[in-house]
RNA sequence: GAUUCGGUAGCUCAGCCGGUAGAGCAUCUCCCUUUUAAGGAGGGGGUCCUGGGUUCGAAUCCCAGCCGGAUCACCA
């Protein structure tokens, strides 16, 4: 606006050379108010519509004034993929004489009468050859001319019928017979390009590629790649476990206590009952008291939701698998764990090792195996194992770790041990044996009852699973609770709840059983070496768009 | 949360020792029947994130804010 006028102003002042300064200043004002005028009309009637979007709209118009449905109903029968195209026409091109295809259209190449196009359907791209009077047999030549040429823009879904062929450079094409609009569409798409394997003018910001990941979706075709490995490594993982016989269940969102976890809970409220209800921060007592019911392995696909802070490895809500297999111990689910990866990296990747970064990822060799205070000890000289609460917190002081008066000693453990140890366990680790004050839901151990018997896998210095043999003696457990409930009262904002419902299950007793949780996101973000979540989830959590 | 970098056309970005807002692609008009970053000719398109301040004059300098990236710290 404003510049609009000082442009108007220029030429103004231009034409009035030789006329009053007062002329011209009148002369200014008016086109000051002319200019805000056109403005705001242009904002009530427009919508604040770009150029490209107003004509868009023009066009979709144009198509219906012609008599043609921009959003036609009826289904498009489709014979074939872009993939499939490419790949099996060489070797049968009797197959391929009569095909049907749909997708977007994402480039166009026109030269007068004959054209050509590429066409974007969820396996790839195709190329397309328009000839106007192929497709416009008859007089009436507006298909090519006002429809395909005027009124289709890149992004437009269409649908095509005709024969495979290759062009005189050699490239797979159809060669169009007969085209049909199936959805018009009124925003420009980004249009990357890539020469000789540079990609220019790529889709690249993140906050735009998050925000609006249809978007990413239909131009970064990497981006889409990542996704379907994800939906690989889930199927891959539910089939390992189902082969196995144990069952995929589905337990509670919404819990009166949130347990299984040391986390932040998001809370919310029921109207009906009238009382607060927490989202999940883990599954975990619920497939337990499952365990306690009879089944003997039992495992869930699990959003859990936590209120904590978000960075490029933490979403407030992210997926887990808890897996709980009675009459075993953390010891049977290491290995368990151990092939169930190694078959997952093989199923999905057709390899054993992945690039992570800078790292390579060994997942055929065994894991290598070390207790807590054994890889404390390695990596800082300082032997945990037997002190005190205040022992432990003198320790953390000299290492410089940040402890403050609401840890307890399991707590300020894992501080030390993430601030020292967790970078260096680059390749597969399974670190065990966590004391009893850092481990609420699990069993003692059975050789050192300061210890527990419970492992965290670590990969590229990241936990990624963790397992125990599950806490089935109800009055230590009940113990274990009330310690986590006097934390709470010292102020850590993650301790436990007591869980009254679960002590029962308890109490009609819980065979021996081992449980694990695996952090799916990070799993795939290891696979597909990716350093931020936000690339592993469709929509990962953003602040609001303003307006 | 701390530090740091950034926000300019639909997209990717340049301009930033203050002096009339630029490029490529996209878009629009015209030419072109095997091109592929198609090509040729011409045109349109901007609240330079927002709000203050300094100045005759601010995209540019200063202050505050909003949004985002990266790094660091913490939860998975």
């Amino acid at each position: 606006m404003k510049i609009k006028f000082r442009k108007r102003y220029l030429i103004v002042a231009k034409r009035s050379n030789k006329v009053s300064q007062c002329a011209c200043l009148l002369d200014s004002l008016y086109l000051l108010c002319v200019a805000r005028l056109y403005y705001i009309r242009k904002k009530l009637h427009c919508m604040e519509l770009n150029e490209q979007q107003l004509q868009r709209r023009q066009s979709l118009q144009a198509i219906r004034d012609l008599g043609i449905d921009p959003y036609p109903p009826q289904p498009f029968e489709v014979n074939v993929t872009a993939d499939e195209i490419r790949e099996h026409y060489e070797n049968d091109k009797l197959n391929y004489k009569n095909v049907s295809i749909a997708g977007r259209l994402m480039r166009r190449r026109i030269m007068g009468k004959a054209s050509f196009a590429e066409l974007q359907d969820d396996t790839g791209r195709i190329q397309l050859y328009i000839n106007r009077d192929e497709i416009c047999p008859d007089e009436d030549k507006s298909l090519y001319n006002d429809v395909f040429k005027k009124h289709l823009d890149i992004g437009d879904i269409i649908g095509v019928t005709g024969y495979v062929f290759t062009t005189q450079v050699g490239e797979i094409s159809i060669h169009v017979t007969s085209l049909k609009l199936l959805c018009k569409t009124l925003n420009p798409l980004p249009m990357p390009k890539e020469v000789d394997g540079k990609v220019y003018d790529a889709f690249t910001d993140p906050e735009q590629r998050y925000r609006m990941r249809y978007v990413d979706l239909i131009v970064n075709p990497q981006v889409r790649e990542i996704f379907l490995v994800r939906s690989r490594v889930i199927g891959a993982m539910r089939d390992f476990l189902i082969q196995r016989g144990y069952l995929e269940v589905e337990t509670p969102v919404l819990q009166p206590i949130p347990g299984g976890a040391a986390a932040k809970p998001f809370i919310t409220h029921h109207n009906a009952l009238d009382i607060p209800l927490y989202l999940r921060v883990a599954n975990e007592l619920y497939l337990k008291r499952l365990i306690v019911g009879g089944f003997r392995g039992v495992f869930e696909f699990a959003k859990d939701f936590r209120n904590e802070g978000m960075d490029r490895t933490h979403n407030p809500e992210f997926t887990q698998m808890e897996l709980y297999v009675a009459y075993q111990d953390y010891n049977w689910m290491m290995d368990l764990t151990e092939q169930m990866l190694r078959e997952i990296c093989t199923k999905v990747l057709d390899t054993t090792s992945v690039m992570l970064g800078n790292n390579e990822i060994e997942f055929g060799e065994p894991f290598a195996r070390m207790t807590l205070f054994g890889a404390i000890e390695k990596y800082t000289g300082k032997n945990l194992h037997g002190l005190n609460e205040s022992e432990i917190r003198s320790v953390a002081k000299e290492l410089k770790v940040e402890v403050d008066e609401s840890m307890g000693a399991g707590k300020m453990i894992d501080e030390i041990f993430g601030a020292y140890v967790e970078k260096h366990l680059i390749q597969p680790t399974f670190i065990k044996d966590y004391p009893v004050s850092m481990s609420p839901l699990t069993k003692k151990h059975r050789e050192d009852p300061t210890l527990t018997e419970r492992f965290e896998l670590i990969i590229n210095g990241k936990e990624i699973a963790n397992c125990y043999s599950e806490l089935n003696d109800p009055i230590d457990q009940r113990e274990r609770f009330e310690e986590q409930a006097k934390l709470l009262d010292r102020g850590d904002e993650e301790a436990m709840f007591i869980d009254e419902d679960f002590l029962r299950s308890l109490e009609y007793g819980m065979p021996p059983t081992a449980g694990i949780g695996i952090g799916i996101d990070r799993l795939v973000m290891m696979l597909t070496n990716q350093a931020s979540i936000q690339e592993v989830l469709f929509f990962p959590q953003m602040r609001p768009e303003r307006r």
